[in-house]
DNA sequence: GATACTAGCGCG
DNA sequence: AAAGCGCGCTAGTATC
């Protein structure tokens, strides 16, 4: 086990003790208590600036929908009107690949056609449809973060969420009231540092696919991760380069398409552990602009199994468990019962058998990350025993945002990588990245 | 007027 | 029959 030396010349080693999750649960306890009581400072001005600037474009977007429809009393935000006014009324229609009118999945029981942005983007030129979309995006933005943000502010102008500890299944936190774990990218520069202080982020980079080697222990994933490879270009390589990627990965990776090539391929690494289907990639796909056929998202697929056929192997495994134990567990023990695999409808079978075979990834890297909250916080401790502010105000599942004083924020950062690369020892090395700013905003 | 449900969408 | 795991929040709608 590494020994780590913090602030003040105290020496620890990461988990002195066989973890398990009763243990790893109980010992984030300070961190939560931390996160809880400092919370985050808000921008307020930034946020009122903002109010206002949306509630303008919205009401211009308002206006330009109600000229392009000329219902009255037509409400955007209504998704029974839009989808009546764009399957109806425009009769817009969706395809399959063959040809064939394919309308997308009925929602309200069966009384309308979803109106979900995946389905509604490929009209993205229709003036209409192209105006709705904006619509949401705004309405999204102001009504569920700008404008109610300001009044969640503490007299200190500080946000302190709720942190729910025993809420998800996989052991994962939740956080609500606001919930600070789904803020957009965009208005993440309204959260601030305190006067004196840096914001510090510190995440552990593919977290779930490294846990994903480790439970498999398939050779071609684990050897990336030992060798530092780009795991995303790499499936690539392997699936359009085969011959080459066998005998010099190198050289096969250095012929990978970013946009054709490495971007499904990324897509795949992230859906496989869902048990994503052929349909579910060509419209993950379709949704950054790529067009593929089914028949090529399958041969994707089939592919990335034959490639890494340790997590193949793993899959069986947790869908054995699964239907043999109507149970499955992570590394550290944490448990998910899964009755749907006796169902007798085979849809809700399907159901139980991607949840069995994600649950023990999400959980493992959510037990890796709660051990490594555990250690950060020897790290908080030493520091603010010397005087200084030091202490954790977000976890947002693979990523810890810290408050820390600026003349101590560059090494609190290092060593809060080193600790978190080594909190656990996997059979592949651990990533951690970390960003300084003054801003939420200008951590990545 | 209060409550419950749904669709849609933000994040990892 | 559905077709991707885990959350929380909002507005619209249905129901009492």
């Amino acid at each position: 086990m590494p020994t780590h030396t913090l602030p003040g010349g105290v020496h620890f080693s990461p988990y002195p003790c066989a973890p398990n999750i009763e243990r790893i649960d109980r010992n984030i306890l300070p961190v939560l208590n931390k996160m809880t009581r400092y919370g985050i400072l808000l921008d307020k001005t930034h946020f009122s600036n903002l109010a206002v600037e949306l509630e303008e474009k919205i009401e211009t977007v308002r206006l330009l929908i109600a000229m392009e429809v000329g219902k009255p009393g037509f409400n955007p935000g209504s998704s029974q009107q839009v989808s009546d006014l764009i399957y109806k009324d425009l009769g817009l229609k969706t395809y399959d690949e063959s040809g064939t009118v394919r309308m997308p999945p009925t929602t309200h029981g069966g009384r309308y056609y979803s109106t979900d942005d995946k389905y509604l983007s490929g009209f993205a030129d229709n003036p209409t449809v192209s105006l709705i979309l904006e619509f949401r995006e705004l309405d999204k933005m102001y009504g569920t973060y700008v404008r109610t943000i300001i009044g969640k502010a503490d007299s200190d102008d500080r946000i302190r969420c709720r942190w729910n500890y025993a809420d998800v299944v996989t052991g994962r936190l939740s956080s609500a009231d606001p919930n600070m774990q789904n803020w957009p990218e965009v208005l993440r520069a309204g959260f601030i540092a305190s006067p004196g202080c840096k914001l510090v982020s510190h995440d552990l980079s593919q977290i779930e696919m490294r846990v994903g080697a480790h439970e498999s222990q398939d050779p071609t994933l684990m050897k990336a991760f030992h060798e530092g490879l780009d795991t995303h270009t790499m499936t690539a390589a392997y699936v359009f380069y085969r011959d080459l990627a066998l005998t010099a990965i190198q050289d096969a990776m250095a012929l990978v398409d970013k946009k054709t090539q490495r971007a499904p391929c990324k897509t795949v690494n992230f859906g496989i552990f869902y048990g994503q289907t052929a349909e579910g990639l060509q419209m993950g796909l379709a949704g950054m602009g790529i067009f593929q056929p089914l028949q090529w998202c399958q041969w994707l697929i089939d592919e990335w199994y034959r490639i890494y056929s340790g997590v193949t192997e793993y899959l069986h495994r947790a869908h054995y468990r699964a239907r043999r134990y109507g149970m499955v567990w992570c590394m550290f023990g944490r448990s998910r019962l899964v009755p749907e695999t006796k169902s007798a409808l085979n849809g809700i079978i399907s159901a139980g058998l991607r949840q069995a075979g994600n649950m023990p990834i999400q959980a493992g890297a959510q037990g890796i990350f709660k051990i490594g909250m555990y250690s950060l916080n020897h790290l908080y401790d030493a520091y603010e025993a010397l005087g200084v502010v030091c202490r954790p105000l977000l976890q947002i599942h693979d990523e810890m945002i810290s408050e820390v004083s600026e003349e101590v924020a560059q090494d609190f950062a290092e060593q809060g990588k080193s600790i978190l690369e080594t909190c656990v020892p996997l059979s592949v090395p651990l990533g951690c990245g970390y960003g300084i700013g003054n801003t939420w905003g200008d951590l990545k």
